[in-house]
DNA sequence: TATTCGATGTGCT
DNA sequence: GCACATCGAATAC
């Protein structure tokens, strides 16, 4: 069943960064990790949008750390917080732009087990990876990521293999302090793998 | 070289 | 709802 999936092409990531962030609802992420297969239906997004976007690490001049996000889209970015976590981002847009998607949650699918192996002690499997830094975790997804392609064979993002339509639901981001005003913020409405925050009751159907 | 602080998660109240 | 662990990147000096 793992054959299924393929990889989605880089031309899915070379568009607008807000429609990647809205059309990578649904999709699914694969990871290869020791002859597993971790898989699941990614529910929550966030679009950081380059130099016109101040929560976005691109928004000031190339460091060390935002070089990445200059890549050309389909380039894995994933950056350290808080002294403890990690955030994964894929690239958007052509070279030289500096726009990014967050991943910020994921509803399991296969792997699961494994999963909660990583993640130690959670209540139930909706804590599993309802978060981007929760989610990191259950995948395996680190530094050692970093600048690589996300259209490769151990670590990607598929079409679903049965397609289910579904509302999605816009609202501000999480958990910034600059550029707070944007709805940049996508998730599927209802989805009880969605991170839980008060920006929930505040978000708007899309059309 | 020093200081600040963060695209978070967890646990306790 | 709120405090805080934790440390590297960015910025200040």
């Amino acid at each position: 069943m793992s054959k299924l999936y393929k990889p989605l092409k880089h031309s899915f990531y070379l568009r607008d960064t807000l429609d990647v962030a809205k059309n990578l609802l649904g999709k699914v992420l694969v990871k290869k990790v020791k002859n597993r297969l971790l898989a699941g239906k990614i529910v929550e997004t966030e679009a950081y949008i380059g130099d016109h976007d101040p929560a976005c690490h691109a928004y000031r001049k190339i460091t060390k750390r935002s070089r990445t996000l200059y890549q050309i889209g389909g380039t894995i970015y994933v950056y350290f917080v808080y002294g403890n976590y990690y955030c994964f981002n894929i690239v958007t847009e052509e070279e030289g732009r500096g726009c990014a998607v967050l991943i910020r949650a994921i509803e399991p699918l296969e792997g699961i087990e494994y999963m909660k192996d990583n993640r130690g002690s959670v209540k139930n499997i909706y804590e599993l990876t309802n978060g981007p830094s929760k989610l990191c975790l259950a995948f395996e997804i680190e530094s050692d990521l970093n600048d690589k392609d996300i259209t490769g064979s151990s670590f990607f993002v598929s079409n679903p293999l049965t397609e289910k339509k579904f509302d999605i639901a816009v609202s501000k981001r999480i958990g910034i302090n600059v550029g707070k005003e944007f709805m940049y913020r996508f998730f599927i409405k209802d989805n009880p793998f969605v991170t839980r925050h008060k920006f929930n009751k505040e978000s708007f159907l899309l059309k």
